[in-house]
DNA sequence: TCAATATATTAGAATAATTCTAAAAAGGCT
DNA sequence: AGCCTTTTTAGAATTATTCTAATATATTGA
Protein backbone atom coordinates (compact mmCIF):
# COMPACT_ATOMS: atom_id res chain seq x y z
CA UNK A 1 0.00 0.00 0.00
CA UNK A 2 1.46 3.13 -0.93
CA UNK A 3 -0.27 6.20 0.44
CA UNK A 4 -1.16 8.46 -1.95
CA UNK A 5 -2.59 11.31 0.23
CA UNK A 6 -0.16 12.87 2.82
CA UNK A 7 -0.85 12.22 6.67
CA UNK A 8 -1.47 15.52 7.75
CA UNK A 9 -0.50 14.43 11.20
CA UNK A 10 3.15 14.13 10.59
CA UNK A 11 6.69 16.25 10.85
CA UNK A 12 7.88 14.95 7.92
CA UNK A 13 4.13 16.75 5.84
CA UNK A 14 4.73 19.64 7.48
CA UNK A 15 8.50 19.56 6.78
CA UNK A 16 8.12 18.87 3.04
CA UNK A 17 5.62 21.62 2.62
CA UNK A 18 7.67 23.51 3.97
CA UNK A 19 10.54 23.10 1.69
CA UNK A 20 8.38 22.62 -0.88
CA UNK A 21 8.20 26.54 -0.81
CA UNK A 22 11.91 27.10 -0.40
CA UNK A 23 12.11 27.75 3.31
CA UNK A 24 13.83 25.97 5.93
CA UNK A 25 12.11 24.08 8.40
CA UNK A 26 13.09 25.21 11.64
CA UNK A 27 11.53 24.68 15.07
CA UNK A 28 9.67 27.82 15.07
CA UNK A 29 8.27 27.33 11.33
CA UNK A 30 7.23 23.37 11.85
CA UNK A 31 5.43 24.33 15.34
CA UNK A 32 3.52 27.29 13.50
CA UNK A 33 2.69 24.91 10.39
CA UNK A 34 1.77 22.63 12.96
CA UNK A 35 -0.61 25.15 14.91
CA UNK A 36 -2.10 26.32 11.05
CA UNK A 37 -2.37 23.14 9.43
CA UNK A 38 -2.92 20.28 11.47
CA UNK A 39 -6.47 21.21 12.59
CA UNK A 40 -8.55 22.54 9.67
CA UNK A 41 -8.71 25.50 8.26
CA UNK A 42 -8.02 28.65 10.49
CA UNK A 43 -8.49 32.44 10.65
CA UNK A 44 -5.75 33.61 12.98
CA UNK A 45 -3.96 37.03 13.97
CA UNK A 46 -0.80 37.59 14.44
CA UNK A 47 -1.58 38.28 18.61
CA UNK A 48 -3.84 34.59 18.80
CA UNK A 49 -0.70 32.32 17.03
CA UNK A 50 1.42 33.53 19.33
CA UNK A 51 -0.60 33.21 22.30
CA UNK A 52 -1.70 29.78 21.05
CA UNK A 53 2.57 28.82 20.56
CA UNK A 54 3.15 30.72 24.02
CA UNK A 55 0.50 27.90 25.53
CA UNK A 56 1.86 24.85 24.00
CA UNK A 57 5.52 26.05 25.49
CA UNK A 58 6.95 26.61 22.32
CA UNK A 59 9.18 29.91 22.55
CA UNK A 60 8.56 32.36 19.23
CA UNK A 61 8.92 35.69 19.30
CA UNK A 62 6.08 38.07 18.19
CA UNK A 63 8.54 38.88 15.24
CA UNK A 64 8.92 35.75 13.73
CA UNK A 65 5.26 35.44 14.40
CA UNK A 66 4.92 38.19 11.75
CA UNK A 67 8.12 36.68 9.41
CA UNK A 68 6.76 33.47 9.40
CA UNK A 69 3.28 34.51 8.55
CA UNK A 70 3.82 36.94 5.97
CA UNK A 71 6.65 34.58 4.29
CA UNK A 72 3.66 31.44 4.61
CA UNK A 73 1.24 34.09 2.84
CA UNK A 74 4.01 35.07 -0.04
CA UNK A 75 4.63 31.77 -0.42
CA UNK A 76 0.94 30.88 -0.99
CA UNK A 77 0.11 28.45 1.87
CA UNK A 78 -1.39 31.52 3.70
CA UNK A 79 -3.73 34.07 2.45
CA UNK A 80 -4.52 37.31 4.57
CA UNK A 81 -7.71 38.24 4.80
CA UNK A 82 -9.14 42.15 5.63
CA UNK A 83 -11.63 42.43 7.62
CA UNK A 84 -10.52 44.49 10.66
CA UNK A 85 -8.76 47.69 9.86
CA UNK A 86 -6.37 47.14 13.20
CA UNK A 87 -5.76 43.48 12.74
CA UNK A 88 -4.55 41.22 10.66
CA UNK A 89 -6.28 37.94 9.91
CA UNK A 90 -4.68 35.12 7.98
CA UNK A 91 -6.50 32.15 6.23
CA UNK A 92 -5.04 28.59 5.72
CA UNK A 93 -7.99 28.02 3.14
CA UNK A 94 -6.32 29.08 -0.20
CA UNK A 95 -9.95 27.83 -2.00
CA UNK A 96 -12.06 30.71 -3.29
CA UNK A 97 -14.19 31.24 -0.10
CA UNK A 98 -16.04 34.41 1.36
CA UNK A 99 -16.70 35.21 4.81
CA UNK A 100 -18.86 35.90 7.66
CA UNK A 101 -17.25 38.25 10.24
CA UNK A 102 -18.47 38.26 13.75
CA UNK A 103 -18.06 42.36 14.33
CA UNK A 104 -19.04 41.33 18.10
CA UNK A 105 -16.28 38.96 18.64
CA UNK A 106 -14.14 38.86 15.68
CA UNK A 107 -14.80 35.33 14.72
CA UNK A 108 -14.20 34.80 11.08
CA UNK A 109 -16.34 32.37 9.59
CA UNK A 110 -15.85 30.46 5.84
CA UNK A 111 -18.09 30.67 2.99
CA UNK A 112 -17.64 27.97 0.80
CA UNK A 113 -17.95 29.94 -2.87
CA UNK A 114 -20.69 27.68 -3.92
CA UNK A 115 -23.05 29.06 -1.10
CA UNK A 116 -22.53 32.61 -2.62
CA UNK A 117 -22.49 33.10 -6.08
CA UNK A 118 -22.01 36.46 -7.94
CA UNK A 119 -24.00 37.41 -10.55
CA UNK A 120 -22.63 39.79 -12.83
CA UNK A 121 -19.67 41.02 -12.64
CA UNK A 122 -18.82 44.77 -13.71
CA UNK A 123 -16.62 45.87 -16.55
CA UNK A 124 -13.45 46.36 -15.02
CA UNK A 125 -11.19 49.64 -15.28
CA UNK A 126 -9.22 49.99 -18.50
CA UNK A 127 -5.76 48.71 -17.69
CA UNK A 128 -6.47 46.91 -14.17
CA UNK A 129 -6.77 43.05 -13.37
CA UNK A 130 -8.47 40.92 -11.05
CA UNK A 131 -6.73 40.34 -8.00
CA UNK A 132 -9.51 38.90 -5.96
CA UNK A 133 -13.09 39.06 -4.87
CA UNK A 134 -13.76 39.64 -1.33
CA UNK A 135 -17.01 39.34 -0.19
CA UNK A 136 -17.49 39.81 3.80
CA UNK A 137 -21.00 39.64 5.57
CA UNK A 138 -20.70 41.47 8.39
CA UNK A 139 -22.48 40.17 11.46
CA UNK A 140 -23.74 41.82 14.76
CA UNK A 141 -24.81 39.58 17.36
CA UNK A 142 -28.95 39.40 18.19
CA UNK A 143 -29.22 38.52 21.94
CA UNK A 144 -31.16 35.59 21.59
CA UNK A 145 -33.32 37.03 25.13
CA UNK A 146 -34.15 40.41 25.66
CA UNK A 147 -31.68 41.44 28.21
CA UNK B 1 -40.75 79.04 -7.12
CA UNK B 2 -39.69 76.84 -3.83
CA UNK B 3 -36.91 74.80 -4.31
CA UNK B 4 -37.56 71.22 -3.51
CA UNK B 5 -34.00 70.42 -3.88
CA UNK B 6 -31.91 71.63 -1.95
CA UNK B 7 -28.81 73.51 -3.25
CA UNK B 8 -25.58 71.35 -1.60
CA UNK B 9 -23.31 74.78 -2.72
CA UNK B 10 -24.82 76.78 0.23
CA UNK B 11 -23.19 76.66 3.85
CA UNK B 12 -26.80 76.50 4.88
CA UNK B 13 -27.15 73.57 3.46
CA UNK B 14 -24.44 71.92 5.20
CA UNK B 15 -25.45 73.31 8.42
CA UNK B 16 -28.46 72.40 8.43
CA UNK B 17 -27.38 68.89 7.59
CA UNK B 18 -24.77 68.83 10.52
CA UNK B 19 -27.66 70.44 12.76
CA UNK B 20 -30.12 67.52 11.61
CA UNK B 21 -27.67 65.05 12.97
CA UNK B 22 -27.45 66.84 16.60
CA UNK B 23 -24.11 68.55 16.25
CA UNK B 24 -23.05 71.99 16.23
CA UNK B 25 -21.63 73.75 12.90
CA UNK B 26 -18.26 74.46 13.97
CA UNK B 27 -16.35 76.18 11.70
CA UNK B 28 -13.97 73.04 11.46
CA UNK B 29 -17.33 70.71 10.56
CA UNK B 30 -18.45 73.12 8.18
CA UNK B 31 -15.63 72.91 5.99
CA UNK B 32 -15.16 69.32 6.13
CA UNK B 33 -18.57 68.79 5.24
CA UNK B 34 -18.16 71.36 2.32
CA UNK B 35 -14.84 69.26 1.17
CA UNK B 36 -17.04 65.74 1.41
CA UNK B 37 -20.02 66.43 0.53
CA UNK B 38 -19.74 69.16 -1.83
CA UNK B 39 -17.84 67.70 -4.84
CA UNK B 40 -20.34 64.28 -5.21
CA UNK B 41 -19.40 61.08 -3.62
CA UNK B 42 -15.97 60.44 -2.01
CA UNK B 43 -13.59 58.11 -0.48
CA UNK B 44 -10.76 59.53 2.01
CA UNK B 45 -8.66 58.81 4.62
CA UNK B 46 -8.08 60.87 7.78
CA UNK B 47 -4.83 62.34 6.34
CA UNK B 48 -6.10 62.79 2.74
CA UNK B 49 -8.91 65.07 4.35
CA UNK B 50 -6.30 66.62 6.21
CA UNK B 51 -4.39 67.23 3.62
CA UNK B 52 -6.87 69.16 1.72
CA UNK B 53 -8.01 71.18 4.27
CA UNK B 54 -4.52 72.06 4.61
CA UNK B 55 -4.11 72.86 0.80
CA UNK B 56 -7.54 75.45 1.16
CA UNK B 57 -6.20 76.92 4.15
CA UNK B 58 -8.55 75.77 6.97
CA UNK B 59 -6.97 75.20 10.02
CA UNK B 60 -7.91 71.83 11.37
CA UNK B 61 -5.81 69.44 14.01
CA UNK B 62 -5.93 66.24 13.12
CA UNK B 63 -7.45 64.93 15.92
CA UNK B 64 -10.91 66.82 14.48
CA UNK B 65 -10.28 65.44 11.59
CA UNK B 66 -10.72 61.92 13.37
CA UNK B 67 -13.00 62.74 16.01
CA UNK B 68 -15.42 64.48 12.40
CA UNK B 69 -15.14 61.64 10.40
CA UNK B 70 -15.97 58.91 13.53
CA UNK B 71 -18.93 61.45 14.32
CA UNK B 72 -19.97 61.78 10.84
CA UNK B 73 -20.22 58.08 10.62
CA UNK B 74 -22.22 57.43 13.74
CA UNK B 75 -24.20 59.90 12.48
CA UNK B 76 -25.34 58.48 9.29
CA UNK B 77 -23.38 61.02 6.93
CA UNK B 78 -20.58 58.64 6.28
CA UNK B 79 -19.49 54.83 6.00
CA UNK B 80 -16.73 53.61 7.01
CA UNK B 81 -14.93 51.04 4.19
CA UNK B 82 -12.63 48.88 5.15
CA UNK B 83 -10.05 47.64 2.70
CA UNK B 84 -6.65 48.15 3.82
CA UNK B 85 -5.09 47.02 7.51
CA UNK B 86 -3.45 50.01 8.03
CA UNK B 87 -5.63 52.71 6.69
CA UNK B 88 -9.15 53.47 7.40
CA UNK B 89 -11.14 54.81 4.56
CA UNK B 90 -14.33 56.90 5.00
CA UNK B 91 -17.03 56.84 1.95
CA UNK B 92 -19.84 59.65 1.55
CA UNK B 93 -22.04 57.19 -0.44
CA UNK B 94 -24.82 56.18 1.68
CA UNK B 95 -26.33 53.87 -0.66
CA UNK B 96 -26.04 50.17 -0.82
CA UNK B 97 -23.01 49.70 -3.53
CA UNK B 98 -19.62 47.69 -3.41
CA UNK B 99 -16.01 48.71 -4.47
CA UNK B 100 -13.18 48.61 -6.78
CA UNK B 101 -9.74 48.72 -4.83
CA UNK B 102 -7.16 49.81 -6.76
CA UNK B 103 -3.98 48.29 -4.77
CA UNK B 104 -1.33 50.08 -6.42
CA UNK B 105 -2.45 53.39 -5.80
CA UNK B 106 -4.89 53.07 -3.24
CA UNK B 107 -7.81 54.35 -5.28
CA UNK B 108 -11.31 53.06 -4.25
CA UNK B 109 -13.80 52.98 -6.64
CA UNK B 110 -17.76 52.71 -6.78
CA UNK B 111 -19.94 49.70 -8.19
CA UNK B 112 -23.80 50.41 -7.77
CA UNK B 113 -25.16 47.49 -6.54
CA UNK B 114 -27.22 47.24 -9.76
CA UNK B 115 -24.05 46.19 -11.28
CA UNK B 116 -22.92 43.76 -9.18
CA UNK B 117 -26.26 40.80 -8.21
CA UNK B 118 -25.40 38.37 -5.16
CA UNK B 119 -26.99 34.85 -6.23
CA UNK B 120 -28.09 33.43 -3.56
CA UNK B 121 -26.69 34.45 0.14
CA UNK B 122 -25.99 31.35 2.62
CA UNK B 123 -28.14 30.84 6.01
CA UNK B 124 -26.82 32.91 8.93
CA UNK B 125 -25.07 31.72 11.72
CA UNK B 126 -27.55 30.93 14.41
CA UNK B 127 -28.61 34.28 15.98
CA UNK B 128 -26.91 36.57 13.89
CA UNK B 129 -28.66 39.19 11.28
CA UNK B 130 -26.75 41.21 8.34
CA UNK B 131 -24.82 44.54 9.64
CA UNK B 132 -23.83 44.83 6.16
CA UNK B 133 -22.27 43.09 3.33
CA UNK B 134 -19.05 43.83 1.46
CA UNK B 135 -18.28 43.16 -2.10
CA UNK B 136 -14.43 44.29 -2.69
CA UNK B 137 -12.97 43.67 -6.14
CA UNK B 138 -9.24 44.54 -5.66
CA UNK B 139 -7.52 45.33 -9.19
CA UNK B 140 -3.71 45.12 -9.92
CA UNK B 141 -2.78 47.98 -12.28
CA UNK B 142 -1.61 45.68 -15.98
CA UNK B 143 1.24 47.29 -17.80
CA UNK B 144 -0.22 49.06 -20.69
CA UNK B 145 3.22 48.26 -22.18
CA UNK B 146 5.79 46.22 -21.60
CA UNK B 147 8.66 47.84 -19.50
C1' DT C 1 32.06 15.49 10.88
C1' DC C 2 33.36 20.23 10.35
C1' DA C 3 34.01 24.39 8.86
C1' DA C 4 32.14 27.91 5.73
C1' DT C 5 28.13 30.19 4.16
C1' DA C 6 23.43 31.36 3.86
C1' DT C 7 19.21 31.91 6.45
C1' DA C 8 16.46 32.60 10.53
C1' DT C 9 15.41 34.27 15.10
C1' DT C 10 15.04 37.71 18.39
C1' DA C 11 15.19 41.71 21.72
C1' DG C 12 14.41 45.95 21.58
C1' DA C 13 14.01 50.24 19.10
C1' DA C 14 11.38 52.52 15.60
C1' DT C 15 7.21 53.63 12.92
C1' DA C 16 2.64 54.94 11.82
C1' DA C 17 -2.18 55.20 12.40
C1' DT C 18 -5.18 56.23 15.72
C1' DT C 19 -6.90 57.44 20.37
C1' DC C 20 -6.69 59.80 24.68
C1' DT C 21 -6.14 63.72 28.00
C1' DA C 22 -7.12 67.75 29.93
C1' DA C 23 -6.98 72.58 29.08
C1' DA C 24 -8.44 76.37 26.14
C1' DA C 25 -11.93 77.99 22.74
C1' DA C 26 -16.32 78.37 20.68
C1' DG C 27 -21.33 77.62 20.38
C1' DG C 28 -26.16 78.15 22.13
C1' DC C 29 -29.52 80.01 25.15
C1' DT C 30 -31.60 83.19 28.09
C1' DA D 1 -23.44 89.55 28.68
C1' DG D 2 -23.20 85.29 31.39
C1' DC D 3 -23.57 80.50 31.94
C1' DC D 4 -23.28 75.96 30.61
C1' DT D 5 -22.28 72.59 27.14
C1' DT D 6 -19.81 71.00 23.29
C1' DT D 7 -15.72 71.22 20.55
C1' DT D 8 -11.01 71.79 19.38
C1' DT D 9 -6.37 70.91 20.04
C1' DA D 10 -1.41 69.98 21.33
C1' DG D 11 0.91 66.65 22.76
C1' DA D 12 1.28 62.33 25.09
C1' DA D 13 -0.13 57.58 24.90
C1' DT D 14 -1.47 53.31 22.72
C1' DT D 15 -1.24 49.49 19.53
C1' DA D 16 -0.21 46.79 15.69
C1' DT D 17 3.42 46.10 12.96
C1' DT D 18 8.13 46.62 11.01
C1' DC D 19 12.99 47.29 11.34
C1' DT D 20 17.83 46.66 13.04
C1' DA D 21 21.72 44.44 13.89
C1' DA D 22 23.43 40.92 16.81
C1' DT D 23 23.10 35.97 17.78
C1' DA D 24 21.79 31.36 16.59
C1' DT D 25 20.65 27.70 13.49
C1' DA D 26 20.44 25.17 9.11
C1' DT D 27 22.69 23.52 4.88
C1' DT D 28 26.44 22.17 2.03
C1' DG D 29 30.27 19.94 0.57
C1' DA D 30 35.06 18.68 1.54
MN1 LIG E 1 -4.57 50.98 12.98
MN1 LIG F 1 -1.91 48.64 11.66
ZN1 LIG G 1 -11.54 31.76 5.24
ZN1 LIG H 1 -18.04 53.88 -2.12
Amino acid sequence: MTPSVPNRETTDYLESRIRAVGLRPTRQRLALAGLLFQAGHRHVTAEKLHGEAMKRGIRVSLATIYNTLHQFTAAGLLREVVVDTDRSYFDTNMERHHHFFHEDTGLLEDIPSSELELKNLPPLPEGSEISSIDVVIRLSGTRKLPL
